[in-house]
Order: structure tokens, then C-alpha cells, then sequence
RNA sequence: GGUCCGGUAGUUCAGUUGGUUAGAAUACCUGCCUGUCACGCAGGGGGUCGCGGGUUCGAGUCCCGUCCGGACCGCCA
């Protein structure tokens, strides 16, 4: 037996018993007539004792030898410390020891096991098991599991039965880049990895389950970021006979369960804001609102004077930063270049300050007076002390970049509090969306999404206009969850198809086995998927996912632990008809 | 594909206008220490300044290239 308890367990009521442990050395402090010993383990740190007096004398010369991360079996007695340590949930006892057994020796780690270690990012990833055995890392992966339990146990008494789906699947052209899996017997032809399980659900609703969900790894090789990774885990679901109203329902139920039960947050009803609304106010389809800061449009109030910039611009727009105002004109100066950098794109911003004896300050005095200022206050919702930040130009830029400012204003003020939750709905996404490069129309969430009721006609006329079954759920301005109500019938779907530049040719050849499916009695159906990791770095109060992924992909897609990808050898080159167009 | 930041002791970093033997903290090693828990005290070892080239009497420092890491833009149906 390895041990009769674990190292977070004992306390003062344990005192007299003979007990066991295993774990590793945390840290050794020799005081000459005294050895003391920290040992951890998953639960917690219990201090082992050696001494002149009660020791072994042989027991006591092997303790001082003791290195950081060795693993010890030790047995010994519960015993009352001398000296507490309140810190520690252990710090009442330590154990005296009279047997001592190295399981294993280690060499020093590159970095120290502690809370804050020393070590950088990168030596962290290299010898990401040490990582996991620092509280933090191991605390979050354990955040984890909690998460995706609670998921499953939710999701299960709803009703809903998880079906594993194929990893080993077809590439297809749209969307983000597949990762592909040559097949060593067929020769020249490969899988591809799925981007997510979406063609499959949709055949479990032709299947007649009714109910589906799976947490399911998916691929996409694209840039990474740090909330984006090339493998990544969604919570995938489908349900068949829902409306839009009946998905929302059942996953603002699951959202609001992961809040109570995780976090301890009770939710009202989360608001729901149409894409164009979400848009309009704060510039983004994934608003953060836990703060204000709402966009107040200037066109009506800005464009009536000799302000040509304005004048030409399709949208003039700003947010009140609240007590902003004090900046000095080196401040807004920085704030201004900031907007410019190519990152933003903007090409200036005009500031006005509201002071708080309620005059005006602004960069457009020539042309404006207190009396437009006024109006302008009004429409953004400034108060004495703001700082009003106006840009204009195309409509779309000009809202992404005052996005980027308020978001950045929001952070620098503090009000992106990672304890607090505001979880919203976006619905009535576009069904499409223009392709810059090539002047193409793409699905903006994916070919089968179903068009909102009566829509299909105004295709023809005007794509652009067409508003989709398609919603997103967002929480402190990131999407964690999106999905629609899916095209059901193969009329609709070939319309879809036609639409989106595939000939009837392609889109069998793509998507054949669904189109025949949709002729054998096809529900009406729609459903959702979450991307895990980000949701539980959310829930967690962090942004980064890596930190919630046990061994995660760097900024390039290596895993600097097993340094992986790789070249593989000649053999295995020919055995899968593969010739590279490179050197290695 | 692009922009920005970084690479100096095991580790995290400092290093002034280009100028003597490249420093600090921490970790590590040795010794001391009768209750430590960020133990303390004394001492010690530890460096191809990412790599290659250039400028210079002289390069950690300046220039060019390259590799690696990080953040971001494009991209991510």
C-alpha cells in the first residue's frame, strides 16, 4: 500500500495514528538538529519531521539528501506541530517519520513547482508535466473536468444521448482549411479531419435521435491565437422539431446551470439582440456588456457643418469614455495614435471633452458650437467628465474600429471584471456574407443554415439582405457558443447550394449523402455548438485557453514537448504514395 | 502572407553614448543554525550574451540576414 491518506487530509483529529504517504518533495528546510520536508501530492502539502531527538539517525542523514521532486513513500505519526502554520490546511500537524523510502529520485526541474514559478512560457510547455503538478495549471484542468461533468450530467437528465462521430472524414473547400489524413489503401486519396461533427448530427436527426450532443475534438488549420487552437473541443448539439425559440430555451437553461452550479452566479434571462442591433450599438456581433459605453450615431448632428471629414463619411459615430475627460492632449495624443496603428486602421479621431463644469473642449472647435456639443453629449450618453471619441467613415470599418476603442477603453478603466458574467443572445445573423477577394457570396455560418421564413426569394435580388435562423451565444464579448436552425428539405438546400457558387455536379459530390438523406422523411431540426475550451477559460475568469488544455499547441501549432509535427521517414513516404516538393 | 515585442547564469531579468574582469534576484552546492514553513547567516560554483555575417582599434550594445518564442492583423463556413 502506497499510502493510507493523501497529503491534503490530515488534521489535528488524526494526531497518534500511524499513517502512510506518497508524494513529492516540495522543498526541504535543514536547520541542523531538524529536517522538515514538504511533501505534495494532487491534494494538498503535509510536512514531514526528522530530528536529532526522535529520528533515526540513518533516517535523518537520508532526509538531508532529499532533492526537489523526488518521490517518497515515508511512513510515520501524526503528530502536533510545535509551531502552526495557519497557512495550511495541514498546518496543525506533521508527520514524524520512521520510515523513509525514495520511490524515485529526479533531476532539478527547469523551473521551480510553485504557484509563481520562475519558469517562462515556453520551458513551461517543454516540460508541460511539471507544469500540471503547479496548482494553478493542475487547478484549472480540474475547473475542466468539473465543466464538462456538469455538461454532460445537464444535458443527459434533458434528455439529450452523446453519440461519438467519425474523426476520419471527408475534406471539403469552404470554410477554414482542412487538416487531411492520407489513406495508405486508397491510394492518393485522403481524409480529412472534421472542422466539427455538423453533416453528422444532422444525419442522427434524419437517424430519428432526436436529442444529441457529444464533446468532441475538432480541427481547423488556420493561424492560432491566444484563445484559438488548431484541435480544439466543442460541445456539439442537435435537436430535431425545435424552432429557434425551443434551442435558445434549452441552451440558455444549460449556460444558466454551468453559471449556478460553477460559479455560484444565478442569471435572469439573457438579453437577445439582433445582429444589426448588436452592430449598430456597439459595433461587434460579440458585444461585451457588462459595461456601457453604447455607440451614439452623429450623423443627424455632425453633418450640417463645414466639417468636410464628416460630410464625406457614410457614418459618424462615438462612445463617451467615462471620466475621460481629464486626459491631458499628450493622452488623447497616444489614444490617437493608437487608433492608428495598422492593427486599427484608423486614420484620426476627433475628441471632444466634456468638462465638469459643463462646457466643451473639442478638436473640432472651428467648426462646432456648445450648442452641437450638447446634442452630441446627448446622443452618445456623455456626462460632465467624459471624453467624447468621434470617428467616421464607411460604415462597417468605422464601427470595428470604435469597437476596438471602447473595448480598449474598457480595459484600461477596469470594467472587464473577469468575476462578473453578462451573457447575451445575438440573433438574425446574415445568411451571407461578401467575399472581399473573389466578390462571392459564403454562408456566413454554413451552407445549411435556413434563411429566415419567406427569405429565399430575396436571394436573387439581394443576398446581402437575407437574415438567417442563425444565433450566437456571447458572454463578456466573446462567442462561446453558435448555431441555427438547418435547412431540413433538399429543395431549399440545392436552392442554398446553387446560391453559394456550387454546380449541382459539386455539391453531390460534397454533400451528395445529405441531400439523399433529406428524401427519406428529414425532421425539421437546428442545434448549437459551444467551443469548450474558451467557455471554461471564461468561467475560470482567464483568457488564454492554453492555460485550461493540458498540453496545448504553441503560437506556430508545434507541441514543443514532443516537438511534433515532423518529418517522417522514406518508408513510410512511399508506403503512402506520398512524394514531398521539398528539401528536407 | 504581414506588423510589433522579446532571446544575456538552471530560471526571471538589468546591462547607460560601442570601452577594464558582463551584474542582481532566485535556484543549486558547502558549512553553520533547537521549530522552520518565501526560514536565517557565511561562503562557493555557474555565461559560445540564440545563430551567421558586417561596421569598428574595440560589439551583449550599431547594421544585415536567419532561427526560436510571444501578442496582434489577414485567416478562422
Amino acid at each position: 500500500m502506497y499510502r493510507s491518506h493523501t497529503c491534503g487530509e490530515l488534521r489535528s483529529s488524526h494526531i497518534n495514528n500511524e499513517v502512510t504517504l506518497s508524494g513529492w518533495v516540495q522543498k526541504t528546510r535543514d536547520k541542523g538538529f531538524v529536517v522538515w520536508v514538504d511533501l505534495r501530492d494532487r491534494y494538498g502539502i503535509t510536512q514531514l519531521v526528522f530530528d536529532e531527538e526522535r529520528s533515526d539517525p540513518k533516517i535523518l542523514e537520508k532526509a538531508r539528501d532529499l532533492g526537489r521532486e523526488f518521490v517518497l513513500q515515508v511512513k510515520g505519526t501524526v503528530i502536533e506541530r510545535t509551531s502552526k502554520n495557519p497557512n495550511l490546511p495541514t498546518g496543525d500537524i506533521e508527520i514524524l517519520v520512521t520510515q523513509l523510502h525514495v520511490l524515485n529520485e529526479s533531476l532539478l526541474p527547469p523551473f521551480t513547482i510553485e504557484d509563481k514559478t520562475d519558469g517562462g512560457e515556453d520551458l513551461r510547455m517543454k516540460f508541460r508535466y511539471l507544469d500540471i503538478r503547479r496548482n494553478p495549471v493542475k487547478e484549472n484542468l480540474i475547473f475542466r473536468s468539473k465543466v464538462t461533468l456538469e455538461v454532460r450530467n445537464y444535458l443527459t437528465k434533458q434528455g439529450f444521448i452523446e453519440v461519438e462521430t467519425p474523426y476520419l472524414i471527408k475534406s471539403t473547400p469552404e470554410g477554414a482549411r482542412d487538416f487531411v489524413v492520407p489513406s495508405r489503401m486508397n491510394e492518393g486519396q485522403f481524409y480529412a479531419l472534421p472542422q466539427s461533427p455538423q453533416t453528422f448530427k444532422q444525419l442522427l436527426m434524419v437517424g430519428g435521435l432526436d436529442k444529441y450532443f457529444q464533446i468532441v475534438k475538432c480541427f481547423r488549420d488556420e493561424d492560432l491565437r491566444a484563445d484559438r487552437q488548431p484541435e480544439f473541443t466543442q460541445i456539439d448539439c442537435e435537436m430535431a422539431f425545435v424552432e429557434q425559440d425551443d434551442i435558445l430555451n434549452a441552451f440558455e437553461g444549460l449556460t444558466r446551470h454551468l453559471l449556478a452550479e460553477i460559479i455560484g452566479v444565478e442569471t435572469g434571462e439573457f438579453p437577445r439582440l439582433t445582429y444589426d442591433e448588436a452592430m449598430r450599438r456597439y459595433g461587434n456581433d460579440k458585444p461585451d456588456i457588462r459595461f456601457g459605453m453604447e455607440f451614439g450615431e452623429l450623423n443627424e448632428v455632425a453633418k450640417n457643418r463645414d466639417f468636410n471629414v464628416f460630410n464625406s463619411s457614410e457614418l459618424v459615430v462615438g462612445i463617451a469614455v467615462p471620466g475621460a475627460a481629464s486626459y491631458t492632449r499628450k493622452e488623447i495624443d497616444q489614444l490617437i495614435d493608437w487608433m492608428r496603428r495598422p492593427q486599427i486602421g484608423a486614420k484620426g479621431m476627433v475628441y471632444v471633452k466634456y468638462n465638469e463644469d459643463g462646457s466643451f473642449k473639442s478638436s473640432v472647435d472651428k467648426f462646432y458650437n456648445q450648442e452641437d456639443f450638447t446634442k452630441w453629449a446627448k446622443h452618445t450618453g456623455a456626462k460632465p467628465g467624459d471624453l467624447i471619441c468621434i470617428l467616421s467613415g464607411n460604415i462597417a470599418e468605422t464601427r470595428t474600429q470604435l469597437s476596438a476603442l471602447r473595448m480598449e477603453m474598457a480595459e484600461r478603466l477596469g470594467l472587464r471584471n473577469p468575476k462578473e458574467f453578462a451573457p447575451l443572445w445575438v440573433v438574425d445573423f446574415p445568411l451571407l456574407e461578401l467575399d472581399e477577394e473573389t466578390g462571392n457570396y459564403h454562408a456566413m455560418h454554413h451552407p445549411f443554415t435556413s434563411p429566415k421564413p419567406g427569405q429565399l426569394e430575396l436571394l436573387d435580388t439581394d443576398p446581402a439582405a437575407v437574415r438567417a435562423n442563425a444565433y450566437d451565444l456571447v458572454l463578456n464579448g466573446n462567442e462561446i457558443g453558435g448555431g441555427s436552425i438547418r435547412i431540413h428539405d433538399k429543395d431549399t438546400q440545392a436552392t442554398m447550394f446553387r446560391h453559394l457558387g456550387f454546380t449541382p455536379e459539386k455539391a453531390k459530390a460534397q454533400f451528395g449523402f445529405l441531400m439523399d438523406a433529406f428524401q427519406y422523411g428529414a425532421p425539421p431540426h437546428g442545434g448549437i455548438a459551444f467551443g469548450l475550451d474558451r467557455l471554461v477559460a471564461i468561467l475560470g475568469g482567464q483568457e488564454t485557453i492554453r492555460d485550461f488544455i493540458a498540453f496545448p499547441k504553441n503560437n506556430s501549432g508545434r507541441d514543443v514537448m514532443i516537438d511534433a509535427p515532423a518529418f517522417i521517414d522514406d518508408a513510410q513516404l512511399k508506403e503512402l504514395h506520398l512524394k514531398l516538393d521539398i528539401q528536407t
